[in-house]
DNA sequence: TAATTCGTAATATTAAAAGTTACATGAAAC
DNA sequence: GTTTCATGTAACTTTTAATATTACGAATTA
């Protein structure tokens, strides 16, 4: 089952943002995501829309973060993204009439919704200050092996 | 995104399956499951392989459940199913180069991680048992109701 | 006004899952 | 032992959702 990396692109874009302060086009952006000018802008747009990221058309434009990275956290990128369905596993009906099928899914609701919690929750305590700051730390050992 | 519901699938055919003492035809649990002979048989073959069903060939012939309700729980379905992506949410590469998707990743995937441990060990202590006797009970409010 | 960049609609491609067809294999009943 | 029923499985088709692409309009800068 093919999964939605969109979280984990727009992370990678918006960490090289934070490096950069100036703004980075769409078509920058796609080579370091590895995808089209076409589906950054559709991804950013979610998090302009959030207030997350700020965009400018013509000369000297592009994407930029206007957020704090001190409070923005994964879970913030989560709700802007439309809050992607988070697993791969589901239900086959969501209103079922028969018995058996009621039983099925009571349990595996229950579940499902308990883990689904306790990820949101995680996503909720990290930053994209805290990152950044790994991502730092990351470089800087690449940088004294090297 | 399209969920795997072959979880929930395979176990509405079990309730059905122990509600009925008799082996029952990959026809007949095509129907109740709202799918395909073929994709029945792929599917309980895989429970066979695992030692929760058994089937027979000829006229008589179909499937039944050999483990004991009792014992079996949904994480043994989920094993029995291959282990199928718990997220519909993942990274992006699996071995990156980029030291800003290091960072990303490994944030998300120890997040990830720990979600998938909870659910795992929710769907252990559930067993057939329990969902049997809670249809069960459905069965007899459903029927006081009529 | 020319160059650049986003905004977005329309379309195409891709990839994974599910469904289907077809037929071989094996078991039971008569 | 022949007929009937049912699984086993390979090959192929369909479906669907995501992603990618093309194309062009709108806005901004210089």
């Amino acid at each position: 089952m093919k999964r939605d990396s969109r979280l984990s692109s727009v992370l990678h874009a918006l960490l090289h943002m934070a490096e950069r302060g100036e703004p980075m086009t769409s078509e920058t952006l796609a080579v370091c995501m590895c995808t089209n000018p076409v589906v950054v802008r559709r991804t950013m747009g979610l998090l302009r829309d959030a207030g997350l990221v700020a965009s400018a058309r013509g000369p000297s434009g592009g994407w930029q973060i206007v957020a704090d990275l001190n409070s923005v956290t994964l879970r913030d990128l989560y709700d802007a993204l439309g809050e992607p369905t988070v697993f791969a596993i589901g239900n086959r009906h969501e209103a079922p009439q028969c018995l058996v099928e009621q039983a099925v899914n009571a349990a595996l609701d229950d579940a499902f919704a308990d883990a689904e919690a306790l990820l949101l929750d995680r996503l909720g305590k990290i930053t994209l200050a805290r990152l950044s700051a790994d991502f730092n730390r990351r470089y800087a050992a690449h940088r004294t092996r090297a």
